[in-house]
DNA sequence: CTGATATATGAATCTACATTCATTTAGGAA
DNA sequence: TTCCTAAATGAATGTAGATTCATATATCAG
């Protein structure tokens, strides 16, 4: 019933390390998650403090420190769930389709569909993502997992012969992230205000067939 | 010869506003704005402190005041500076080109090589460009004038009839400052190892042609 | 109801800097 | 050389805000 069942039940020292409350459920731990986010999201997050934070989630700031380790805990915390989350979320919707045309054009509406169903969470990971040096490690691997997928989607296009062959490889990567990626700034700069999937395939056809005209691109 | 030549000279009480040191000519603004530059890249802007900056400047505390008004404005001044300097680059470099294939050429090899060369620029472009609330309208101004010229590109290709005319406008912008921003990106998270420039020529060509097979494009 | 443990609280603490300013130093006019 | 003003200095100041912790409250077992 004790909430470290492993340990001996020294009552006090415990560092506030790995135990989070359990009676209370996971539901204050996202509540306060999910203040902080909207927090982030309008002030960013070397701006926001522990009590706005605390006063949009509606506890104490003592509270947040019963969940969180620290203000930066909370950022990372939130990376990683929803970069899992998300990531996942993409991977399934790419294998909903099995040729790579398909399933380059379903991971870029779920791309779009997920960061337009949480708009905070689009302006976070936007604004705090691409940063860095002491979070990278962490958002690196969102980045480097989303160009994991996409490389395979080119590779298996290129197989199946309907994406060129010469192609360099880590650009073309790039290439897909930073337009997505762009396309969704816009939107979060935009205020959030038209309807991002609409996007989608507008994007894709970019992504495919350029900006070049067909004539023009006849020679050669 | 005073510093202030329109106001009465009372000795003490103008605001460190606008008036900047003149004696030691801009030698020392410079010194500062680029140690600041150096120390922000290394560091983050919010974990930059002004004692780091004035170590690295060769200066105390408190004469980065004489020339700056804050943290913040240094920042600043650096956005204003430096995107001036850079967008005139731009639009020179475009300009050498007539025809728009060669113009969004030169726009690209140019913003390559601009950031290359100056590497702590790029990193704090990169990373606190996209940031906002405080500084949003000075690089709005950036992205702005950067998204116009691109625009202006794309309306000529058309009319040559080397773009294609069925484009969403403002998608295809971003579009373009995506992909670029995205291998500037890439690049600085490598730590900057290889040549930059040398993405030019392929990413052009992506942008032309886009991802897409010859033959799988051919039908339709 | 009673005690015991788990949670929550928010005022008090502590720290890291940004910014200021009394003093010192440098430059140059007379 | 002597003054006078511009520049520079860096220790002292002030403050915001993260984190802590002594108390208070809720939960629950018996």
């Amino acid at each position: 019933m004790p909430q470290n069942l492993d340990k001996k039940d020294k009552p006090q020292k415990d560092k506030p390390d790995k135990d989070i409350p359990v009676k209370g459920k996971k539901d204050k731990y996202h509540r306060i998650l999910n203040a902080a986010i909207k927090v982030f999201a309008e002030e960013g997050f070397f701006h926001s403090t522990i009590s706005q934070i605390a006063k949009e989630a509606g506890v104490a700031d003592g509270t947040i420190y019963l969940y969180f380790k620290s203000k930066d805990d909370i950022l990372l915390q939130f990376f990683n769930f929803k970069s899992a989350r998300v990531l996942d979320r993409f991977r399934k919707d790419v294998n909903e389709a099995n040729d790579a045309g398909s399933r380059l054009e379903n991971l870029i509406h779920s791309h779009l569909r997920e960061f337009q169903k949480d708009p905070n969470m689009a302006v976070v990971f936007q604004a705090e993502a691409r940063k860095g040096r002491y979070l990278e490690n962490r958002v690196n691997n969102l980045t480097k997992t989303y160009l994991g997928i996409v490389g395979e989607i080119i590779e298996q296009g290129q197989v199946e012969g309907v994406f060129r062959k010469d192609l360099y490889f880590s650009l073309v990567k790039r290439f897909v992230l930073g337009s997505v990626d762009e396309v969704i700034n816009a939107w979060v700069n935009a205020g959030g205000k038209y309807e991002l999937s609409s996007m989608a395939d507008p994007l894709v056809d970019l992504l495919l067939r350029g900006i070049g005209s067909r004539s023009a691109m006849a020679g050669q």
